[in-house]
DNA sequence: GTGGTCTAGACCACT
DNA sequence: GTGGTCTAGACCACC
């Protein structure tokens, strides 16, 4: 049954799933220190609570530490964060399958289209 | 400004986005009849004058057309319904391409996930 | 250095223990219903947030499930309550112990007062 | 009422049972000089003030006395502090029954614990 | 009625 | 200044 509209994750699950993004891609260096919690919740425009949860998630799972009245901070294990971010990676290319395949697209077809796309990224 | 949890699009929106999928991977052919709006209304747990104006959007795009007391039907311009089709697709692969930049993936990379699992499938 | 008054563990943790406690001793069985997260925090005289944030906890540890609009249930995986049972007696245990050895009672000696207590139950 | 959290115990009262600890187990013997009131404060970071409570605790119960100038002593009533550490001993005892009671582990069942572990240590 | 989420604002401990 | 905790009160989705 696909009829799922509103996707709406709560927004601490999106904050999470951005900064987790961040520090997969090395936006966020391994160790460096991360914005405040107020900072970064006056930028997205919520509240610190809100960011708090959302720091929490990448806590627990390891993508960051925290150091008292220091701040929080990328972890420095390189390993972890180079899995999540293939993990993440493979999520997206799943899900672009996925819905290429409900277009009726073959993966020949896909792979002509990035290469088109490269093409025109080289003009 | 990467800060933008949800948008949350309305929800007629949302239904007219999967209608049109639909017609765009044949799921539903060219020429064949359209589910009553009420029963796709009722599928979908919305009213159905929601469902309606997500029909209106996709009647505006020429995608289907009504015969008054027959009901709505997809179109028979295949031109269009595989112009949209393409559209689609593109705006997906997009989508895609910018996430994996995001995540510090260059195309030969994305390239070479892409044989990865088609190798997978083969299995 | 043995100087670290405060105890003080926040709140919340310290109602997750005490739901800790009465899972691993079946006073709340499993598969039974939990009261409701706004009953218990009225009980214990706490924000519903707070009682909220325990539950989490145990959640999260598989001790026990939500059923949106339900209600939360204890686990019905015994295996885990028991092995949770006997990881918080072991705790306890331990800590007992390194009391009493600070207060210089030997083993033989802790083992004499408890079978002295025993004869006092039995009177 | 089961819903008693915390209570945090003023901090006075906190190491006025630290020190009793430690006449009791002999750490500090009958007869001999505590350290200063100002050397245990700063060690405990504390108020010298609150330090002194603490002390006034003892005082009063007869664990210690002062000679003016001279400093303060631990009792030579060594029957007395014989009597302070077989109350402290029960007192831990009997929560530590209490605890195990509510997981719901009868006598034997702690005893067997207690061998238990006496084998590990000896490993 | 249930749980889930979010906000606004507060206080604490630490440095 | 930092993070951590807590409260009070609100709204949502679900059945």
């Amino acid at each position: 049954m696909p009829w799922d509209f509103d996707s709406s994750a709560p927004i601490y699950a999106q904050l999470a799933s951005l900064l987790r993004s961040r520090i997969a891609s090395g936006e966020y260096p391994p160790g460096s220190p991360l914005p405040a919690v107020r900072t970064l919740a006056a930028e997205a425009g919520v509240n610190p609570n809100t960011m708090q949860r959302a720091f929490a998630q990448l806590e627990q799972q390891g993508l960051l530490y925290t150091r008292r009245t220091a701040g929080r901070f990328v972890t420095e294990d390189t390993a972890l964060i180079a899995e999540v971010r293939r993990r993440l990676a493979r999520e997206k290319l799943e899900l672009f399958l996925i819905q290429m395949e409900q277009l009726g697209y073959s993966r020949g077809e896909i792979r002509s289209l990035l290469t088109e796309t490269d093409k025109e990224e080289s003009k």
